[in-house]
DNA sequence: GCAAAAGTGTTGGGCCTACACCCATGC
DNA sequence: GCATGGGTGTAGGCCCAACACTTTTGC
């Protein structure tokens, strides 16, 4: 008998930003099955494209957000998962800088695209739920061994920016010192001689940058970092 | 268009012996294209059952091989993997303990199965040679987060087997003390009444068993166990 | 008795944690 | 000048790595 199953890719997003916090990028669906309910952006394969293409076209078509972090989180493939029909979703786990998109150009199959904190999601289709959960779990992991920052924050940042990143996430409070001796015992940062510009009360910290050479060789030969 | 696109799983197994290493599952092709090839076990996903389903299934099929632990490896889709047509394969990966096999049942699409170390791999169909390689990579990195015995070794083991799994995971000596300090400070292992039969020369070790409860809790909280 | 493998403790050093006060800026 | 957030150093304790000799067995 004929297989009669359809493969399609989904794109979990996550932005940061030091109020709002970590927030995944989501769309609402256009059409039925399920119109009008936010879901993960995401679509069919088409039969000559790769699978990490499908993702950044699908992404691209349905937010306008293109992406340059993006990783294998999972595949999907429970018979039930689609009431139409048997899909099998292969699911990436993608990481942006939020500033770089407030507002979306939706189309195709999506009405609107929109940021969502990770806290506060609205009800989604599918078992598009249990999927961000999945990536939550890894980018919660991720931190354990893997400076994320680089791909979430800004080119230049103060050093409190990556600091609340690693507080939110950990969903715990970290010694400020501790952090930063660690952090700068890396080599990865760079300090540069200007100052954050003012948001407010407070002394503006001294902004850094990720030195992307020595920070794609210390995740090259694996990394530990403890917290 | 239609898509054209099908499904397939592969089950990369992995057994362990202490004279002759890890080893892994393969499979002689019986079929064009590449007959008499050796390859990964594994074929397409039917329409009603699970990606799980469908791996143990072909196990099954191919080898006769069934396997308690599996997890999920990664999604391989490129879209000239496979000459014939596009097919997109879901790779898992599998742990058993290998004395259970020492002769296989091949059937179905399989002339002959057999266990090959790591080190010493035949001529492989497709793109199987790179996904065994992720394999690898993701068993070695497993050491150091899990303690993998428990799938690998036989249900009441010398201590000295645990050592050289993890020597050869490694690929470099461990210091003994140490090792068993740390080992059994987990609190995992079980000590038996019991030494071990002579293979040889040298002074019999008292047998080991993993306490099944204890482990299972500490692998579902998180554990490091670096070396 | 000799070769092979198992069993067994201690110490020094490095790393990690805990901890509190002053400084720069905006209002 | 006060509120807000940024910046900075040290000491004690714990854990980890390094290290070698004795015991039991087969031959």
């Amino acid at each position: 008998m004929e297989q009669q199953i359809k493969l399609a890719v989904d794109a979990i997003v996550f932005g940061y930003h030091q109020t709002e916090g970590v927030s995944v990028l989501l769309i609402r669906r256009k059409y039925a099955p399920l119109k009008g309910y936010w879901a993960i952006p995401g679509g069919f394969v088409t039969n000559e494209e790769s699978l990490e293409q499908a993702v950044q076209r699908e992404l691209q078509e349905e937010t306008g957000v293109k992406i340059n972090y993006l990783e294998q989180l999972y595949t999907f493939g429970a018979p039930k998962r689609d009431p139409r029909q048997r899909i099998v979703s292969v699911a990436y786990f993608g990481l942006v800088k939020t500033s770089a998109y407030k507002t979306f150009q939706a189309a195709t199959d999506a009405d609107d695209a929109q940021w969502f904190n990770i806290d506060e999601l609205p009800k989604l289709a599918f078992d598009h739920k249990d999927i961000i959960e999945v990536a939550i779990e890894r980018l919660r992991s991720k931190i354990h061994y893997q400076p994320i920052g680089f791909e979430l924050l800004d080119r230049k940042f103060p050093f409190s920016d990556l600091e609340k990143l690693y507080t939110t996430l950990l969903g715990r409070p970290i010694d400020r010192r501790n952090f930063k001796k660690k952090v700068m015992s890396l080599g990865i940062l760079e300090e540069l001689d200007e100052k954050a510009k003012q948001s407010g009360a407070g002394r503006p910290g001294s902004l850094f940058k990720f030195n992307k050479k020595t920070y794609n060789q210390l995740v090259k030969k694996g990394l530990h970092f403890e917290l």
